[in-house]
DNA sequence: CTTAACATACGAAAATAATCGTATTAATAT
DNA sequence: ATATTAATACGATTATTTTCGTATGTTAAG
């Protein structure tokens, strides 16, 4: 099993960044940042560095302007951050979470639908 | 709106105990702490102090050794922890987390029952 | 060619969180 | 009454994360 690099709060924004946008360089990264917050330039390169000597990124440096890209999937990464929440905050009990979040949510039809679809299949896996 | 204090890591896992056990003396916050990892006694104390500062508990003084209790409950710490996580992890939807908390879900028949029965609930809050 | 704009590298400061040592005082036991 | 144990207070150290300044090299424009 690999140790899992758990990213911090501001490398898991720059990492949002790459899965949502793909590949990019600092300079494009930094910009949708800014949209948000204002960080500046350095700063940027500066995590992305660590996230790199992390091996939480590789980066293409071919052209003068690298071009960095996450390694871990999205999915992997949340459900590994989901499992440390669940831990910290519910005492480990995911259901009281899945509760919880279900009371948050404004309540749209299409997904509930699309949520007892997946509870009847896992029902089914149970017998 | 009282503004939230969010707790830190070490001051979460204080709050858990307070509301698993009730108000309580630094001495056992302490005991029940070390079950699991070593910490210094001073350093719980130094934490809950800063704890108090902070607002985030109340102590009854009364007697030399001082009592703790929890001021938020835990319901509501726990869902200003899940927006920020949600808003941080699954870029605000909640569905998304509740769908991949689901998949993690160890599926126990019983529990899919109420949460099937929650959901209807939703729907007909819906109509 | 020289200047301006833009890129990386990297050390160091600043901010935040966690840990602990020491002083002091209070209670208890011998 | 004296020594031991146990409590709070609090400054200081350490660790981690974030931020930024400065050096230096590279490309592009005038």
């Amino acid at each position: 099993m690999k140790k899992k690099n758990t990213p911090t709060e501001s490398e898991l924004e720059i990492l949002q960044i790459l899965w949502q946008h793909g590949a990019s360089s600092v300079r494009t990264v930094n910009e949708i940042l800014n949209e948000n917050r204002e960080v500046g330039y350095t700063t940027t390169l500066k995590i992305m560095q660590i996230m790199t000597d992390k091996g939480m990124v590789i980066r293409d440096t071919g052209q003068r302007t690298h071009i960095y890209e996450a390694v871990a999937q999205e999915n992997d990464t949340q459900k590994t951050l989901l499992d440390s929440f669940v831990e910290k905050t519910y005492r480990g009990s995911t259901m009281r979470l899945i509760m919880q979040a279900l009371g948050q949510q404004e309540t749209n039809s299409k997904e509930l639908e699309e949520l007892k679809k997946i509870i009847d299949q896992l029902e089914k896996k149970n017998k």
